[in-house]
Formats: C-alpha cells, sequence, structure tokens
DNA sequence: ATAGTTTACTAACACGCGTAACTAACACGC
DNA sequence: GCGTGTTAGTTACGCGTGTTAGTAAACTAT
C-alpha cells in the first residue's frame, strides 16, 4: 500500500499557512476570518495534491463518524427471495451519498442474535437503519433507551420508536377489495411469513377489513400461513385446493409465495384466473412476465430506502422528528391473473 | 446520544494499571509480559464495564480500518433482477464478521463515475471488493497501480488483478452440452447482458465450445443479446420465432432472461420442451417453481462472496496471493423444461 | 554481595484532525 | 496617545488508541 498519503499538514506547508487554517478554510468554518487570497490558495493546494481528509482523524476529533449502519434483521431465505430489499438498499445508498454519508452493511441472523450493539458502540455509525425489526428484539430496545439513533424499515406495534414503511394494510385491504369487486366471495390468504412479524400481521388485518366492508365473513380455513418461498406458497395452496367448499381467489401477501401457490393450481389441471384468481404483493420483476401476468401490489422500495435515509440524517442532525413515522401509499397493478383479458 | 463512553482509559484507572496495560491485555501484545493476575484483572474489569475501543482511535493509531469496501459498479435494473448479488452480499458479510471485519457498501452507477476512489484515499477502508469490474474503467487501472488491495467478483481479460468468478464458460458449455445431448442441432443463445460484460462473453463462448465440440457450424441468427431484463428475453425470443427456422432449443444465459423468453414462447401458443427445450442460468429462487420448472445452472453465490472476501483478507494480510484467481465449478440442475417428465 | 537477567509494567510519543483561545497588526474616533 | 474594534491568521490542546523505549523491582548466577 502507497504511504505517502496526503496530510493537512502537506496542504499547509505547500500553501505556506498553518495546518489550522487549512482546518477552518475546508471546513467552511464561520467566526474565523480568512483573506479571499489565502482561502483559494489552500483550495487549490488542496485539489492539486488531491487531499482527502483522513476519515479517522477527522471522526476522532469531530465524534461523527458520517456513516449509518443498515441493519438487516432477517434470515438469508427471507432476504434471497426478497428484490424489494435490494431496492431499498440503493434507495439509502443514493440518500446516503448525497449528504456525503456512508453505509455499513451489517447482517444479524435473528436465529442467532450476536447483536449489532458493538456497531454504535465502537463509534463505527452515528445510526441505524433497521430492516426487519422484531417486537421481542430485546436488543433494539436498550439501544433505543440508550438514545442511540433508529431508523426502522418497518413497524413495532405500540411502540414510539421512528419509522418508515408501506401502509401494508391499506394495501391489504385494496388488494383484497379488488378481488370482491370481480364479484369473488370465498376468498382465501396465503401470508408472506409467519404471523410474528409485523408486516404479516399488517396485511392479514387489510384483508379482514375488505371482508368486512364487503359483508363477508372470515373463514378461518382460507386463512394460510407462507415463509418467503414459493415452497410454501404451493403447499398452501395445496392445502386450500383440498378443501371441501375452496375459495375462488386467493390473496398472496407475496410474489415470491404467490408463484408458488400458481403453480399448485395449475398442477391440479386449473386455470387462472377462471378458476382461481390472485392478487400478489411487492411487484417483483418476473411477476409482470409470468404466466398469466400477475396482479400484484407494488412498492417503492426505492423511494422507501430513500426517505429512511433522509428521516435517519434528519434525525441525528436534529435529534427529533416532527412526526414519528411515515408511510407510503402502494399502486395495485392488474394483470391477467385476477382478471379474463378481454 | 449519551455521552458516557468508556474509554481505555476508564478501564486502566477501575482497575488500578496504566492505559497501555490495558491495551497490551486486550490486544494480546506479544513480547510484553504481564501477570496472569492483572491480565485476569483487566479482562474482568473491560467485561464488566462493557467496554469496547473505539475504532477512530485505534484506525488512527493502527492505520487499519478493519473494513473492507463492497462497491457494486453496476447498474440498478441489472442488481434489482439479479439475487445472486444479495448472496453474494451475505456470504461477504458472514466472512467479514467473522474476521472481525466490516463491510461498507458503495453503490457506483456506471453511467455516472463519479467513482468510489475518495472509500480509499479517505482510508476509510482496508481494500476493496468490486462486482461488475470493467475493462474500460479508469478508476480501477489507477488504483491497482497505486498498489490498492482490490478483489474482483468477476474477471478483466488479460489482467492480473486478482479475482473470484465462476467459471462461466465451462458452465455455459456444459449447459448447451446437455441440450446436445438431448438431440438438439438447431440451438440459439440468448445473453444475459450486453457482449460488453466480461460475463455475457464467457457464457457466450461456452455455447460455442460446445456447438463446435458436437460438430455442429455456429449460426449467427441463433445468438441474441439480452440485458438482465425479462422483458428482453420476450423481445429476443420473438426475433427467434420469427426466423424461417427457429431453434429448437435455446440456451438463455440468465433465468430471469430466460422467463421472458419462456413467455414468448407461450404466447405463441407452443410448449416447453416439446416446441422449445430451455436451460437458463443462475438458478433463482422461482426457476423451480415456473411452469414449466426451469433447467439451470446452479451458481454458489454464497461460497463466491465468502471466497471474495476471505482471499481479500488474506491479500491484505501477506501482500501476496498464491494464486490470482479463484474459479468457482457449478451445477447443472436439470428440470422439466429441457426434458419431459416421465 | 554484586553484576546480570528476567519480570512486570509505565511514560511518552504518534496517528490526523477540529476548534477554542490567543496574538499581532492595523484602523478609527476622540 | 490611547482605548476599542476589526482582520487575519496561529498556537495549542484534545479526541482514543497502538506501540516503542525505558524503568524499577525481583530473581538468578557466581
Amino acid at each position: 500500500m502507497t504511504n505517502n498519503r496526503v496530510t493537512s499538514h502537506d496542504v499547509a506547508q505547500a500553501a505556506g499557512v498553518s495546518r489550522a487554517t487549512v482546518s477552518v478554510v475546508l471546513n467552511n468554518l464561520p467566526g474565523i476570518a480568512i483573506s479571499d487570497a489565502t482561502r483559494q490558495r489552500v483550495l487549490d493546494v488542496a485539489k492539486q495534491l488531491n487531499y482527502s481528509p483522513n476519515s479517522a482523524g477527522r471522526k476522532l476529533a469531530s465524534g461523527k463518524s458520517n456513516t449509518i449502519g443498515l441493519v438487516l434483521h432477517q434470515s438469508p431465505e427471507q432476504v434471497y427471495a426478497d428484490a424489494f430489499l435490494t431496492r431499498v438498499m440503493f434507495g439509502i445508498e443514493q440518500a446516503a451519498m448525497k449528504h456525503g454519508y456512508h453505509v455499513l452493511l451489517k447482517q444479524v441472523d435473528p436465529a442467532d442474535p450476536t447483536g449489532y450493539r458493538h456497531l454504535v458502540s465502537e463509534n463505527h455509525v452515528d445510526g441505524i437503519i433497521l430492516s426487519g425489526p422484531r417486537q421481542d428484539d430485546p436488543e433494539l430496545l436498550r439501544l433505543v433507551e440508550e438514545g442511540v439513533h433508529i431508523m426502522l424499515l418497518g413497524q413495532i406495534p405500540d411502540s414510539t420508536i421512528p419509522f418508515v414503511d408501506i401502509d401494508a394494510t391499506r394495501s391489504a385491504e385494496q388488494a383484497v377489495r379488488h378481488l370482491v369487486q370481480l364479484g369473488h366471495t370465498r376468498i382465501a390468504i396465503i401470508t408472506n411469513a409467519s404471523l410474528s412479524y409485523t408486516s404479516a400481521q399488517q396485511r392479514l388485518i387489510g384483508y379482514q377489513n375488505a371482508l368486512e366492508q364487503a359483508g363477508l365473513t372470515l373463514e378461518p380455513a382460507y386463512v394460510k400461513e407462507g415463509n418467503y418461498t414459493p415452497g410454501s406458497g404451493l403447499a398452501a395452496m395445496n392445502q386450500l385446493l383440498a378443501l371441501p367448499q375452496p375459495p375462488t381467489a386467493v390473496f398472496v401477501a407475496s410474489d415470491v409465495v404467490a408463484l408458488g401457490a400458481m403453480l399448485a393450481v395449475k398442477n391440479a389441471g386449473l386455470h387462472i384466473p377462471q378458476d382461481m384468481a390472485f392478487v400478489g404483493f411487492d411487484d417483483i420483476a418476473l411477476a409482470e412476465f409470468y404466466d398469466p401476468p400477475l396482479t400484484t401490489v407494488r412498492l417503492p422500495g426505492y423511494k422507501l430506502g430513500m426517505m429512511a435515509c433522509e428521516r435517519l440524517l434528519q434525525l441525528l442532525k436534529w435529534g427529533k422528528l416532527s412526526q414519528p413515522g411515515y408511510l407510503f401509499e402502494t399502486d395495485l397493478v392488474v394483470r391477467s391473473s385476477s382478471v379474463t383479458t378481454p
């Protein structure tokens, strides 16, 4: 490794000023007068020498790391299936870069909670974006109590921790209402994940709301749990098909799970949407190109990531947010898995 | 933010020793004798006070950041479609964590090369894993010349930069050979990306090799380019179907693109694999659950990521690697898109 | 008993930067 | 001539850690 790194001392020497002056100029420190001439000279020399301040030195002196931690608190399977998360990450990265922040990635398997505490105790990051928060996460609560700045991707019920999320309940409600409006009365749901996940709960509630609004009664046998995988959708759908009175439409709260469920229907020799209508959730890239193309709820992943980051940075700057949470609206994209094309 | 951070000074005071002793004990510095009694006392106190060394201070003193940069040098579309990358990232993260390293994420849009140079010039990272290297990347060459430690995910032809990759050529060869063995003589290819990408070139070469070995001549009209999206597969397949003499089998060098191509075949009223056989590449989660399930090449994404990280850390430690590159073998997963199920 | 060696630690500097406190020169009003 | 500002910087300290050189005591060896 080249060891001739340029320091502010080098710049000072080359510009014929003190090191402090360099620091003042480059950080635009107000309250200290520097003539335009020297100011420009310092800037020129810095550029010419290709100076960039050492992050460690800066961090040590200022106490700020200019880095946020992105903690992925979900199992690998969950993430693999989830192209959504990639979008979110890109949004976060873009927003962070815009403000001169870096993003430190940290995966934490929920099954093996070695924790992410040290990220902040080592002063590696100024704040944390936590994806996949669980309400039974003791570490999270402790960190919040200690005053660590955290932004959740997703929600924890009955908590005041700031978050950014999609309005999952309303989105699910909208999706199921679409099926109701098509005349379906026997509508099942396959959740995206175990109901211990808030996101799964919310989507189920949206389903319930839509049924209630339509005057339909909830049939417990029509509620099945998925677990992020196509295989779980396949299995759940087979159970639904085996019912004495199978549904005529299914809301699957995850596209990936939905594709598995649709395969089950095809395997049974039935047709989509004539025999079984489908609405998914996520709008993954393949939804549009499945056979038949999948009606689904499009999530603004990129925007969600950007907003999460922007809000965390606001929190870091001002210590407070005007409102704790922010919910994104979603769009229902209607394709031929729910309506027969003309 | 709580400001009562514990420093090594606090630990020293509480243990009744000097700060230097604390540092020596916690870092297991050899060559300096510390009695077992004090050694244990320091360790106990450190644990009790929940001490964790400030990363900035450590970084400044040692010159090592214990952080590697993961630079994603590819367009968002490319990544969105690519669940493979998520696996790789997880592998990298796991390996890094195992060795006490952190991973800094940095997305660089190839179209807007603001660069990732500052990552290392600011001394933020000790080394870089670069995903999606392009041979026309001037910044990459400059960094390598400056002695920055870089590990490529993928290859650059005729270069000595260390890399980890899958053996794409042999994998593609294997995939096409499978089609040959099924008796196909008119075999087309749809690439995963523009041929300016090395990965696309390699897969094309594998295709050519397999044809040559089988004594088949390459038909230029049978070579089409995809661009990571299902839509590109759909379009390419439509062109192939419109040929006077369409192929009877297609090797699509990306599962996502393949699913689009298969949709085109279905739209044309043809059957898979009777009228058109398919082999994909990647083994995405959905490949197994498509209709029909897609024969494809399974890539060891997680292992690839781990290996990339391990090798970079070796490079950081010893400055040299025994061999510059490492290639992973792949598995062909045969499903019913290429062979009719009995 | 004394010189030499080992043991157990500490003092002190360096890393690169931010910034509060200080200085030195000069201008101005009276 | 003198106090009061203003301008244009500089000095000096602190951030928390790693590490080398050094020291004081205890323990040999003769």
